[in-house]
RNA sequence: GCCGAGGUGGUGGAAUUGGUAGACACGCGGGACUUAAAAUCCCGUGGUAGCAAUACCGUGCGGGUUCGAUUCCCGCCCCCGGCACCA
């Protein structure tokens, strides 16, 4: 029969905590040092909170508590990211208006979450698709549009057909919609950007930062870095008359210049239709109209044949001024660099691919360094792989010659090697005005304008006199109508576009006639800044305090999903960084530490509703309580690398604090008393060492060890209290419910967290593996403090190790305290 | 293809400045309690051989360094995450 009912105890304690305003962060107290714990809030969708969300909620919460008893005053708040595209398309397809919708899953959600048993403080909140948030997501537009960060312009974007709406480059995933998995097309769309890239090379430092490499690696791998030359080429006819036209090129190898025969132009680049000479208009026009059409899926398929075809126009190599023809092809993208190459066939995968389909000149200018030298490779800035191309010169032979070498037939820059002739060829033509250094990014500006309705309007009017006008500030917020006819009409417009009451507007500069922009932003604009709102979430005439900022922030702890690094992360860095730059806030970078959740599957798969695999936490909750979910999620394994799902274990878990719960009633200590204080000791060590680095799943175990232990050894008043306080941050409610029971004082959350004393961890005796040439065959007990002669001896004198040692010579004795002993025998 | 993280019992997972592999838990087998079952408690549990002592094998595969390798080095294989014609 079970002593402990942790149902019904954690709603006793659940609304004790209500009651007594135990989770409410007072926020002007500064006789602790701050601590701001937050978690990625979630979107409140119809399907709740999965096993997911509490994989994630939970660790972070027990974190929380943790640093709360460490000494610091925590503020842990938590909100909903509320506006986006689901809440619009269950609109549509159930005719539940998004308003509705969302207040209901918020209203279950912070139900999910106070079962939890989580220490947000809901004082502290916010709800994205609020006027009161969204009036300050459009004030932050503003001030991104006041320094011209924020700008409109014609291009041609990522459109999802299903969802009706464009996406940024970050939501199209293996060329189709992140949300819908529709494959996305190309559409020519006037839209809203952030200069995002003005701030790439920003972006990719993280000094300062403790993140996870691979999260940061991951963005520096989105931004895309790469140095190289722009080098301009004059255009002409086939007989050399120069037309007056140039086209400039990106390259990161310019050594390979006097390789260059012929060039290529992306589709769209802008002066195709001018060079085009009347012969291949047709052709051209054909070639255009067909890329056009084509997904980026079936334009970036793996084994697609490259394509292409002729202007028509020539272009002189700078370099030998040699008379090279002009092409496009789609292999060229029109969104890097400057939208066209030189093609240097003899030295690039592609070009070489190219040249031979259509059987255009190669021209070798690179050769492999000799074996003395030591190949210089592409791979010479990641450290490995130099020595590779010596080894395996043959690789070579069906493909073009890739890396970097020695270069030949180019005129006076021969014999240079190719990072010299980088260099000198870039500052010859320098001169000349037709090269310069420069720097690409892969990185393109963040397209921000939705065509949807349930997003914050962007705001923006157009006058017919004064044209393009920001909202003032003191107009915001945009309100967002509620009664709408948002089902899509195909025709790529925001369904405001239908509001008549919302689009006709008068000029805020003349005071005629204006139309508003009916666009909505990105949701993502949402959450770039919602961590600045929190510490402030009820002020009404700022997005936030300018002293609760820099009291408050930057974010101490930020745990989410990797999911988000190219996008959310990045973006929310971006923002900072734009907000610091004009003034209103005093830092750069708004997450100190960044810990990632892995993710949980079922059967291997994503959960998700369309496969029916999403399982909810809420049945294991009423049954076992949240104490035993919480820890059997943060026992599955560690905590950034997640697992599938199975409830198989759950029992283990009930059991053990089952137990625990009991041997806080044993009352008379039946064994030694410093064996229990070692044990209790050596607990408490191992226990804080794990939580710090968020091995919950191994602070547990040690927990489970040490009441296995206990329960032999007995109890006494002082083990009760630390032990109760070392699990409070785990299982919050058993463990109020105990610090009542052994009468301790006030909440268990506010007593500090133990702290071990290395003394009485001492042991007296340890045991050694001893070891004969490698093999184990013997243990043996040991004095701590025995000398390495009597240990050596006491080793030799085992049965099982004497037998191995007897009539051998005895080569070498190896001796690592507390750990081992080895013997080295001549065979 | 490139970048990153992994591969350990029947299962989830412990242990890496090289030092007794498999902590902890699930499951399984046996036992106690019970008329019986559940719950609980005790014992056992990497594989093979053996009554046992013990021996051999064993951390994806193949080599290497070392007294000693899950850990370091070289070469592969397989899963997962990210990027992907970026000139």
């Amino acid at each position: 029969m079970p002593l402990y009912n942790a149902v019904e105890n954690e709603k006793k304690w659940q609304k004790i905590w209500e009651d007594t305003k135990l989770h409410r962060t007072n926020l002007e107290d500064f006789s602790k040092p701050k601590y701001y714990n937050l978690v990625m809030f979630p979107y409140p969708s119809g399907d709740k909170l999965h096993i997911g969300h509490w994989y994630n909620y939970a660790p972070a919460d027990s974190w929380g508590r943790y640093m709360k008893m460490k000494g610091f005053n925590v503020f842990e708040p938590q909100g909903f990211d509320s506006f986006g595209l689901p809440a619009e398309n269950y609109a549509i397809k159930t005719g539940v208006h998004p308003t509705v919708s969302i207040s209901q899953n918020v209203g279950y959600m912070r139900e999910q979450l106070h079962k939890m048993g989580t220490m947000y403080d809901w004082d502290k909140s916010v709800v994205t698709s609020e006027p009161d948030y969204y009036q300050w997501t459009q004030w932050v537009f503003l001030q991104l549009y006041k320094k011209g960060l924020a700008y409109r312009k014609n291009a041609p974007v990522n459109w999802c057909p299903s969802c009706q709406t464009v996406l940024a480059n970050e939501q199209v995933v293996d060329g189709r919609c992140e949300r819908c998995k529709h494959e996305v097309t190309k559409r020519d769309l006037t839209q809203w950007f952030f200069k995002i890239r003005d701030y790439a090379e920003r972006l990719l430092n993280f000094e300062g930062l403790d993140w996870p490499e691979r999260t940061k690696l991951m963005q520096q791998n989105w931004i895309g870095k790469s140095t190289g030359s722009q080098v301009v080429f004059e255009l002409c006819n086939e007989k050399g008359e120069k037309s007056g036209e140039k086209v400039t090129v990106f390259t990161t190898r310019i050594d390979t210049l006097f390789g260059a025969t012929y060039m290529v132009l992306a589709p769209e680049h802008a002066l195709v239709e001018k060079i085009t000479t009347d012969k291949h208009k047709k052709n051209v026009a054909e070639y255009i109209e067909k890329t056009r059409k084509e997904t980026d899926i079936a334009r970036s398929a793996e084994d697609r044949e490259k394509t292409g075809v002729e202007t028509g126009a020539f272009a002189i190599n700078p370099a030998n001024g040699e008379i090279i023809p002009v092409w496009i092809a789609d292999y060229v993208l029109v969104t890097y660099g400057t939208g066209a190459v030189m093609a240097v066939a003899a030295h690039d995968e592609r070009d070489s691919a190219f040249a031979k389909k259509y059987g255009l000149p190669i021209q070798e200018v690179v050769a492999p360094t000799g074996g003395s030298l030591g190949a210089v490779t592409k791979n010479e800035a990641t450290g490995g792989g130099a020595e590779k191309a010596d080894q395996n010169p043959q690789s070579q032979s069906d493909g073009p010659f890739t890396e970097y070498g020695i270069l030949i037939n180019s005129g006076e820059f021969t014999g240079l090697t190719s990072e010299e002739a980088r260099k000198k060829i870039t500052e010859w033509l320098e001169e000349k005005k037709s090269a310069n250094f420069t720097v690409n990014y892969k990185l393109r500006d963040w397209l921000v304008s939705r065509q949807r309705y349930w997003g914050a309007p962007i705001p923006i009017v157009y006058c017919d006199k004064c044209g393009e006008v920001a909202v003032p500030e003191k107009d915001l917020p945009v309100l967002l109508p509620k009664d709408v006819d948002f089902t899509p009409k195909g025709d790529g417009k925001s369904p405001l576009n239908t509001v008549e009451s919302f689009v006709h507007t008068k000029c805020p500069e003349c005071g005629g006639v204006a139309k508003r922009e009916v666009d909505t932003m990105d949701t993502f604009v949402d959450s770039s800044w919602y961590f600045l709102r929190y510490p402030s979430a009820k002020m009404s005439d700022r997005p936030f305090d300018t002293g609760m900022t820099k009291n408050w922030l930057p974010v101490d702890m930020y745990i989410g999903g990797p999911e988000h690094a190219c996008m959310h992360l990045l973006y929310a860095r971006f923002i900072n960084m734009v907000l610091h730059d004009l003034g209103h806030i005093d830092f750069e970078e708004p997450f100190k530490r960044l810990i990632h959740q892995g993710m949980i599957t079922k059967d291997g798969a994503k959960m998700s509703k369309s496969k029916g695999n999403v399982v909810s936490p809420d049945q294991f909750v009423e049954k076992y309580g949240s104490d035993t979910f919480r820890l059997y999620l943060m026992f599955m394994g560690p905590f950034s690398e997640g697992g599938d799902w199975n409830d198989k274990g759950i029992t283990g878990i009930a059991r053990f604090l089952e137990r625990f719960y009991q041997l806080i009633h044993v009352n008379e200590l039946v064994g030694d008393k410093a064996a229990l204080q070692r044990l209790l000791h050596k607990t408490i060590k191992k226990v804080t060492a794990d939580i710090e680095v968020f091995h919950f799943n191994t602070a547990i175990a040690a927990l489970m060890e040490f009441v296995n232990n206990a329960l032999k050894i007995g109890m006494d008043d002082e083990t009760r209290k630390a032990a109760t306080l070392l699990i409070a941050p785990l299982a919050p409610h058993l463990a109020e419910e105990l610090w009542e029971k052994v009468g301790g004082e006030g909440s268990v959350f506010e007593n500090s967290w133990p702290v071990f004393d290395p003394a009485l961890i001492v042991e007296d005796s340890v045991q050694l593996g001893v070891q004969v040439n490698g093999k184990l065959r013997a243990q043996v007990t040991v004095d701590v403090g025995a000398d390495k002669d009597t240990v050596l001896a006491a080793a030799k004198a085992e049965p099982n190790v004497a037998k191995y040692l007897e009539g051998k010579k005895l080569v070498k004795e190896i001796y690592v305290p507390n750990k081992l002993v080895s013997f080295v025998v001549a065979v």
